[in-house]
DNA sequence: TCGATATAGTTTCCTAGTCAACTAGAGGGA
DNA sequence: TCCCTCTAGTTGACTAGGAAACTATATCGA
């Protein structure tokens, strides 16, 4: 089949070498935090809110990358583990706000140990130099991308 | 609140911007990709099938990682536009196979055109030695971290 | 001050996956 | 031959998120 020398292979491509690793660095975190019944999702909420004042969901929302709804459903979930309170805003009648409850706050450094282990275990067999360099990369592109925010999704 | 010093930040993370940046340029190309009306999981089946002999399901979902009952419905969808035909087995009365139309063959390059655009955009602010070197280090996290198969997850 | 518009959050509907139960055919012994 | 078991694929229940409709409150201008 002569056409197909028109279709380049997908492993040229290094967007799909960085989707492998991160798809499977992620993966594996999400399997350690499932043992603590948390998702990566949720995570990254905890996370955002740790030391942090009463923040309203909107807020946490833009920070994350995620819409609105889908915010209130994860601290649907988070309140219902009792890790995460909602409170309404004394100034404004629409607003609400998030924070962690002390439960949520001690959680919250064990994950992260979890997660500085996973990014550890991962990257372990790259010289200091080598993921220096990864990183440098990483951040150029992101910057250069115009990326922000906390990629979750 | 002194306990905050015991969470390393997010961005300290080889893992946090890998993501970020995967997840861009994953997003990027599912959305030139919905011009086409064609999801990033349909255009991995397609990939995977061009210029090959009829396929079986279970064979797709092992390369792409993904479970059989997913790429059941892919395949719905995917004969539902007429991109793919589901034919049974001559020999095997429980097997069936997957192949391209002629209609998904011809679509084939064109998405791969797309493919190619779109990582030569996200990648081209970085020299030619710099791009060997991130592809370097991520074929070998690839190969370390034990990770194979096309990743769509 | 009251109506129009804008904003915060929630809810509903839809999509796309996993997991586990199920159906049907294959294959291997007694 | 007749089970028993294994395998291929499909289906249904469930989860998670996005988009847009919806509710309630705020704010602004005449």
């Amino acid at each position: 089949m002569t056409s197909v020398s028109t279709v380049s292979d997908l492993t040229t491509h290094l967007g799909f070498w960085l989707r492998m690793v991160s798809n499977h660095v992620s993966q594996a975190f999400a399997q350690k935090l499932a043992e603590r019944e948390v998702t990566v999702a949720e995570w990254c909420v905890l996370r955002t809110l740790y030391g942090r004042d009463p923040t309203p969901p909107s807020r946490v929302a833009d920070e994350m990358g995620m819409t609105r709804g889908a915010i209130t459903k994860l601290a649907d979930r988070l309140i219902a583990k009792a890790l995460l309170r909602r409170e309404a805003s004394a100034e404004d009648g629409r607003a609400q706000t998030l924070a962690l409850t002390e439960r949520g706050a001690d959680l919250v450094p064990e994950l992260a140990a979890l997660a500085d282990r996973n990014d550890e275990a991962f990257f372990a067999c790259l010289a200091e130099e080598e993921r220096r360099s990864l990183e440098r990369l990483l951040k150029r592109l992101a910057e250069r991308g115009g990326m922000r925010g906390v990629p979750v999704a």
